[in-house]
DNA sequence: TCCCATACTTACATTATTGTTAGTTCCTCA
DNA sequence: TGAGGAACTAACAATAATGTAAGTATGGGA
């Protein structure tokens, strides 16, 4: 996330997996801890810097700082800077971030069931059409 | 994946936005360094320990144990032994892991998709019946 | 002139994840 | 007696990710 070490084993692992394995390459770049959270905010439409952090709560600005750059970088959103007084910045998803959508559904779905599963309560069918009723929580 | 320090705000973040987030409890449980890769070479089969580090190709004997431990407690994948000498254990994946094909396959065309949009090169439209032809390359 | 708000940076501290190397255990067979 | 293979485990080292606290730039308005 700050800065990688390029001929690190570590790194040059993860380098090779990105190469062979698409999925890979995909996970890791939605799968820090920040960047769902700002998917799901995002998706609903563009947020400045600050409401964005109000939304999530308790992310710092470095934190979110470093997420949302790292996801401008991957071509994830776009960042639009409004040269008002104070400035304004404004987020957005861009349209092949929105394509992740049906990951996120999946997700949401598979998760919740495995979760039952694992947790002993009465498992909930693996049904999408359940899985966008309400808010973050579920 | 080693030791977590309970109470440490980082893990306190981690356990909240699990809680709340279906998705990210998902992400968590596939998202680190070899599992996938587990998860690709399980799915078609039990294999063994040496088995599985052989085709992963790049593990260690201490990551890929760690993952698969993590693995196991998650109720991803079962870990059968087989007291012969010497001896041989196997794994094989869940149920419930192998209803995350979908999350692969999709995984796997958006990100095909996204990379070549960001490298420039002529974009494949997003079909997931071109997602299963080849090996783990692609 | 000084304060305000926004959207950051910088410098530093802590945790988490990944990697390396060298054992260990178990029984069998030469 | 001792080597051998499978599947680990322990101890340690390095890198990456996350978190905290304080500071910076900007121009407008009191």
């Amino acid at each position: 996330m700050g800065k990688t070490k390029k001929n690190s084993t570590n790194n040059i692992n993860k380098e090779k997996i990105m190469a062979q394995c698409t999925e890979t390459y995909a996970m890791n770049m939605i799968g820090t801890r920040w960047k769902l959270a700002v998917f799901y905010h995002l998706k609903k439409g563009p947020l400045r810097f600050s409401n964005l952090k109000e939304l999530i709560g308790e992310v710092s600005d470095r934190m979110l700082t470093l997420h949302l750059r790292e996801m401008e970088e991957d071509g994830l959103v776009i960042r639009t800077v409004y040269p008002e007084v104070p400035v304004r910045v404004e987020y957005h998803l861009t349209e092949s971030a929105m394509e992740l959508q049906p990951v996120w559904d999946f997700l949401r779905a598979w998760g919740r069931r495995h979760r039952n599963l694992m947790t002993g309560v009465e498992p909930t069918p693996l049904d999408l059409n359940i899985a966008y009723k309400g808010p973050i929580a579920s």
